[in-house]
DNA sequence: CTGAAATTGAAAATCATTTTCAATTATACT
DNA sequence: AGTATAATTGAAAATGATTTTCAATTTCAG
């Protein structure tokens, strides 16, 4: 975690940012969270032991957490826009489930490799990309199957 | 088209919903629409025809549409609700450019494969996936290129 | 230290989406 | 056709996440 605070305070000073005890805070909580939450819930996070920084300042802080590149945006498809830990973390997709909400994080080399043969046959240069699979857990599937037998 | 039109007609008397002109106009202009559209692009162009439809007509329309199958979603990543015809057209993904933001609809049946398989290695059970590939077509590739010649 | 420039937080603005409600309309039934 | 009733409509307001404004405060180079 020192690690990325150090770059954090780096790229600041690189961008002619200030060094501030809300954006050190911010980064702490960010680092220290549970992956994949909102500003919203990053503030409220905050708010339980420092109730001196504001919602903006949490919103401004993470943009500025997205572009030194320690968080990336998920989209689970609810509009929410949700940060995930970039630093130190491979790329992967999501298995998300459409009952209980939760996600798992998934790679495949192969599919990996057809997107980018797939992107090259159409002369397309790619940069990034999405993969998400919504469906039923392993636990929810099977409720869902005893729900429908009674 | 006219084979939509009267699955959307038996749809609405199915759920006791009535047939409206503002509902078949807004369906007709749909149907009749460069694929991809928002609710407010939708409501534009009716508006260039006809101004006696409202937005909020609009916005309920679409959704009828959507849960009768006419159309479905599709997330650019833009955090704005986008429909594409259903009726009739197959599962696809897209290639979506950053720097013109055209999209071209791609398939490949390898893929849609291994996300079963992917899937089922993690006792997962999939409904539906969502695969967007983000970089640049082949012309914003080039002016690109002779961009960083320049 | 000091001053210029950046930051902060409360509040307001924005913007797509969704809901409310009184007036209007579609439809089933005389 | 006329009527009852239940659904629909459109303007306007509400919502909710995100983004901006601005006066007061803080950072930090010199
Ligand atoms: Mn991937
Ligand atoms: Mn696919
Ligand atoms: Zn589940
Ligand atoms: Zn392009």
């Amino acid at each position: 975690m020192q690690k990325e605070i150090e770059l954090f305070k780096a790229q600041l000073r690189k961008y002619n940012l200030k060094v501030t005890q809300q954006r050190l805070k911010i980064l702490e909580a960010f680092l220290k969270a549970e992956r994949h939450l909102s500003c919203d819930d990053l503030y409220r996070m905050i708010r339980r032991h420092n109730s001196e920084i504001g919602y903006a300042t949490v919103y401004r802080t993470l943009k500025i957490i997205q572009k030194t590149g320690l968080a990336r945006e998920v989209d689970f498809g609810d509009k929410i826009s949700r940060l995930e830990h970039e630093y130190g973390h491979k790329h992967h997709d999501h298995l998300i489930c459409l009952k209980c909400g939760r996600f798992f994080e998934v790679f495949d080399p192969d599919i990996e490799l057809l997107q980018e043969k797939l992107a090259r046959k159409h002369k397309f240069n790619p940069i990034r990309h999405k993969m998400d699979i919504f469906g039923y857990c392993r636990k929810c599937s099977q409720s869902i199957n005893q729900t429908q037998r009674m």
